[in-house]
DNA sequence: TATTGTTATACTCTATAACTATA
DNA sequence: TATAGTTATAGAGTATAACAATA
């Protein structure tokens, strides 16, 4: 990106437009918005949001199978297997064949994943705060309610 | 995406996770759920969003410049240079060269353009409306002020 | 010397199909 | 026969650098 600071520049002679107000557009610029400076910061780990989210996922206690990642996160199940390739070779989650059906395998992480998992968490929540910092707690509470309702 | 019908599969088994209450995953969720219905409706018109986030922009009125369209779509310049050669190619946009710096080249509509972007408008709010349709009109209202707040 | 638009290029991300092992 | 994971590959999207025209 050659652009000029960071695209927050001349928002307001556009911000006013039709499009300024389109949920579909407001959507695409704040996540693209929330999950740059989420990267930005998780870089410092050598992780972004993708894996970010499949270790959220596998230190969540649920024992997810590839499938079931791939749906959640909207993510074709050949870049999970990317994903959890890399989370693998570093040692921070192991692939488990499930018992019940041993074509699934369930990802769980280990004791590194676990203790990465809590620095990358702060990382990301520092974002949060970042992006969401004209918002009231209140407000910031149920922008978070709205979003669920429409994102699941 | 060979992936089962579209993702909303087992939702509910993750959705309590801690990933799932997180402003980062449910802009990014929501917007890619958003986006996702938005471009399948404006492949009527042969178009995606960011075709149509010119457009849109073109017809307000403002007569933007190539740069100033990249800034405020967060789009490298040299994307647009693409955009606007598509919307150009099928006479939807001129490129008119700014008097005062003939460097910058402003982007008007033709009397098509604001044709076509009447109709995708359409598809647009269409799909703006499937996936708010869980949201009263209420708190659609909120959630577009409160993404606003978090976008600008 | 700096900036706008442009081009070329490389890199990442996403989508598709085929293969294997299990069911 | 169908599904989970894997691999390979092609396509779309994104980032980077260099150039011509203009400031």
């Amino acid at each position: 990106m050659s652009t000029s600071p960071d695209g927050v520049a001349d928002a307001a002679r556009f911000a006013a437009a039709s499009l300024g107000a389109e949920p579909v557009f407001l959507m695409a610029r704040a996540a693209s918005i929330g999950s740059a400076e989420a990267n930005r910061r998780l870089a410092d780990f050598g992780l972004k949001v993708r894996h970010y989210s499949v270790l959220s996922l596998a230190c969540g206690g649920t024992a997810p199978t590839q499938r079931e990642l791939s749906q959640f996160l909207v993510l074709d199940p050949s870049q999970i297997v990317a994903i959890v390739d890399e989370l693998e070779h570093r040692g921070a989650v192991e692939r488990q064949t499930d018992p019940r059906d041993r074509r699934s395998k369930v990802i769980v992480p280990t004791k590194d994943g676990h203790a990465l998992y809590g620095k990358a968490k702060e990382a990301v929540d520092g974002a949060t705060e970042i992006s969401m910092a004209k918002l009231s707690a209140a407000e910031q509470r149920e922008l978070r309610r709205l979003l669920q309702l429409v994102a699941f």
